[in-house]
DNA sequence: GCCCTTATGTAGCAACTGCTACACTTGTGC
DNA sequence: GCACAAGTGTAGCAGTTGCTACATAAGGGC
């Protein structure tokens, strides 16, 4: 890896650390360059403008999200698809996932007003989301397409939920959620 | 109603046809004052400071999004559970809540990133809707509360799906959430 | 007529924004 | 050894930010 590869690397880093704590909505340069130990000047010769540097980020941010997905779960194959969908909710409602969380929020409001670059992104995590809930699944599911996309959308639902503090709501709604079985 | 309490409400009513094309998060107080035709220096004369006119603009947002509510559908008593659901999400996800969704997510991210009046002005959306739908349920269900919950739940996580363009994942998942009816 | 509250315009401050100009030092190929 | 590209620090520009100081009306109570 050449100096630059590695300094884009290490700036990367440091700047993805600043943003999830801070958020990404209204990151400035200065203060991403203070966090990545250089100065705004370097962050544009290095990325070209401040939309590289943001673009970066977020490719940068979604294999990071998307990296904490594997090996966390065991295979859910033996599982009920209830018991799945509750393991899944540990996960992607726990800990390990609450540092993304808020920065996720940012991004999907930024694609919600119609930025490409968080549009991509957040449509690229969601696509690897979905890939990973597919391939864990229960097997026996008469449609498990339709399956892994109605947990999908009910766990997203469930994360906005506890993102306001309504996590009350999104519990009963996860437990009634295959009661049929 | 008092000229001030007019002038409120009429600058209120400007500033929120403003941030819903232009989002809530990088509101600044010149181009909002310049929506409302006044100055910077009146709102804050108004409401006290930036903070201030965001909560009210808030406030204000969220009855007018609670209002488009009323009257929008016709009650869902006799349909099945997966009709009811169908109607609502054709509502919440059409045009009618189209010029919220954006505003929708600034408000989610905000409340992610622990703003106070972000939080509590979403717990309010959140306990409307989940009211809303609860009196509109179907008849006759076992645990109509969490059917509710379950149903928002949903609709939530599809609206976010919609956000950010994936809106086919949300199609099959509600599609598949009441399979066993 | 006078005073005092309410309301408003103009100007400006200090901080911050993205970005650029310019000068300077390295390291590398020849 | 030298030219040339890659990399970096300093200074600054023009624009925006939230907010304030100051002056000035306008209206109502006495």
């Amino acid at each position: 890896m050449s100096k630059a590869a590695l300094d884009r690397q290490s700036m990367l880093t440091a700047m993805a650390a600043h943003v999830m704590l801070n958020g990404l909505a209204n990151a400035s340069l200065r203060p991403l360059a203070k966090a990545a130990g250089t100065s705004d000047r370097m962050l544009i010769y290095h990325f070209g403008n401040k939309e590289g540097v943001i673009a970066a980020l977020l490719d940068f941010l979604a294999e990071a999200y998307i990296g904490t997905l594997d090996n966390v779960l065991p295979d859910g194959r033996q599982l009920s698809r209830a018991e799945y969908l509750d393991q899944l909710s540990r996960h992607t409602r726990g800990p390990a996932f609450q540092p993304y969380a808020a920065l996720w929020w940012d991004i999907v409001s930024g694609a919600a007003r119609g930025n490409a670059s968080y549009r991509e992104s957040a449509g690229r995590v969601m696509a690897k989301m979905l890939a990973f809930v597919e391939s864990h699944a229960p097997v026996g599911d008469a449609d498990p397409a339709a399956t892994a996309r109605f947990m999908l959308t009910l766990i997203e639902g469930a994360q906005m939920l506890d993102a306001i503090g309504c996590s009350d709501i999104a519990d009963l709604a996860l437990a009634r959620a295959f009661c049929a079985d």
